[in-house]
DNA sequence: CTGAAAGCGCTTACAG
DNA sequence: CTGAAAGCGCTTACAG
């Protein structure tokens, strides 16, 4: 079917040196003399000959490849992921190719047995980890990893003796910049949509963030105003309604995800409330679907591309043997309509422009 | 750092056999005897045994990795992929693994030079190739990869001549049922936006089924109403803004692509123009913001699970020396509000119902 | 600057 | 049913 490939004993013999030195040469040792080293990478060239990376991998113990686990709490075989973290493969793919590293994907239920062996088989030198997940389940699972001496970087909250290094959003920060937004904009009863959950502390983060902002422009918390909400679709929308059914007024409702706030939207807007006019709400993540919803979606954006980086920064460190630290971004209001702002582009938030994502179709 | 990882020859020293009785225990041969197996097996579980993939790699000349190539027009470092090939991806890598196939992710330029020495260097054992192209620049680079005697298998229309296999939708069916529709629901003026050119064959091929649709409906072709857009963001804006100026009537649009059409329709909004009232519209892909803009957008489904299973089967196929050839899918239509059918529930097209992405956030 | 040699950890004819 | 042996294609001390 295909004739085999050339291998390095076949420059060798055309070149008329041995094989190790064609070894150097592919691998611009400097012990090799310059014009050995051009004669042999033309013949490589020539012969369209590419190292074995089976062969070189299992000589050196590196396969130069980067396992991203993304895992969902989606159920059954339903291949949906969030888009965001979706979003953040194309980063993470880019910045492992500038360090020389493939991105081999796996995806994973979080009710599955991870695939921990990525790295003992060799198929990879490290392990990226992504989805908002049950940090309770989590847990054994890392340290399952930890034990397994598996180097692996996490997107997530930094947690008090959680196993490996993790790269987060500061959550509290950004739920505290979406509701004193609403504030500063003259809303004083906000509702909040989401999981509070210790299982979820990401999002729990954020509504510490929501909590401190009211107290601090000294308006009251209500805990009628707080509906738990997963993230799943409809999710939102259920939410709206309870908060309507219970009676307490709001004329505003942060939601911890983009998928809950655009659902509320719906859900508002059926109901016969206009927004931001009756209602203001304000998501979180920035998910594409957020600025060509109707009205577009204020939200707070974190900001995936550096997230990616800093991941993969991560993950070759610890290959390399480096040491590495656990880090949280700040996030970043984005204002657009939902939220009903005065005026969008004189607040000190970021208005739409310099938005990163401007040729995506 | 680590402890370096057991090896068979340290299972075959504790189990008291030969370190070939142990990888044939593993791969479960039937030429070891039961109970030897069980034992083997066992301490290699106790042991957290994974068998080192470079060295079977070594010598079975085989990687069980895929490597998926996608592929933007996009420029730049943008890391924006189209939500569409997004989706396929994850279809992509749990048909993969359900083959016992890992998938590899690779981004490419259409001006790079294809990464086509995944397979020389052994890190996989062929491609998939996904994303809307230019194929004239493509068809070189494909005979480039043929010429390696590469395999591989292609996301897109099947061309004349065009080396390796290819799974695409029946774009021609595609728009001939997106222009019927609006016809059957009394629009007469119907304006196409979009490429033509042959060196996007995909779109071409939803042009002539529009162009055959009007024809069969007796209706005429104007030129006036066709617009040259391509897949960028603000095209379909342009596109629109453009046909208004032409001052020729027309109370439907067919967009090749979804984003196209949600482009055009908030050029129309803008312009004043209600959507469907005024103007109905419809897109291609159903990508999943089609159905959270408003109005939802009607739009034709490429049946993404499919074809990726059918991608996957493909160059397995190939690389197990199968006959493999190349197929076309029927799309579907998946009727919402933008194109102001009279009734959505009732046509023969699909409903709502049905959709796979349900639980989508 | 270059070569001969060892060895990474497997799989699989070959021999029994 | 099992073992001894060869060899996949590299990289890298070691010796010159």
């Amino acid at each position: 079917m295909k004739g085999s490939n050339p291998t390095s004993r076949d420059i060798a013999e055309i070149a008329g040196v041995s094989q190790a030195t064609v070894s150097r040469a592919l691998r611009n040792s400097p012990l090799v003399r310059e014009e050995t080293r051009q004669k042999i990478q033309q013949i490589a060239r020539d012969l369209n000959y590419f190292v074995n990376r089976n062969a070189a991998g299992l000589r050196t113990h590196q396969s130069h490849t980067i396992a991203l686990l993304l895992f969902d709490e989606t159920e059954g075989r339903d291949a949906v992921i969030n888009p965001f973290f979706l979003s953040m493969l194309g980063y993470i793919t880019r910045a492992a190719s500038s360090h020389g590293y493939d991105v081999l994907i796996s995806m994973q239920q979080l009710s599955d047995d991870w695939h921990i062996e990525y790295q003992a088989s060799h198929r990879a030198d490290g392990l990226i980890l992504l989805g908002y997940g049950d940090y309770v389940t989590y847990r054994e699972k890392l340290a399952a990893l930890a034990r397994a001496n598996t180097r692996f970087m996490i997107w997530g909250p930094t947690i008090n003796d959680q196993p490996g290094h993790s790269i987060g959003c500061d959550n509290i920060n950004g739920g505290y910049q979406a509701t004193s937004h609403l504030i500063e904009n003259g809303r004083r009863n906000i509702a909040f949509v989401g999981s509070t959950s210790k299982r979820a502390p990401e999002l729990a983060a954020r509504y510490a963030g929501y909590c401190s902002a009211i107290l601090d422009a000294g308006l009251g918390l209500c805990e009628r105003r707080k509906v738990s909400a997963w993230n799943s679709g409809g999710e939102g929308y259920r939410a709206v309604e309870e908060l309507l059914e219970r009676g307490e007024p709001f004329d505003a409702i942060f939601a911890v995800t983009d998928v809950l706030a655009i659902d509320a939207m719906r859900a508002l807007e059926e109901n016969g409330y206009s927004v931001p006019d009756d209602v203001a709400v304000v998501g979180f993540d920035d998910i594409s679907l957020a600025k060509h919803v109707t009205p577009a979606l204020t939200t707070v954006r974190q900001d995936i591309k550096l997230a990616a980086e800093g991941l993969v920064d991560g993950i070759v460190g610890l290959i390399k043997g480096e040491p590495v630290e656990s880090s949280l971004m700040a996030p970043q209001l984005i204002v657009r309509a939902s939220c009903g702002a005065r005026s969008p582009a004189s607040g000190p938030a970021a208005s739409e422009t310099g938005r990163r994502q401007s040729a995506h179709r």
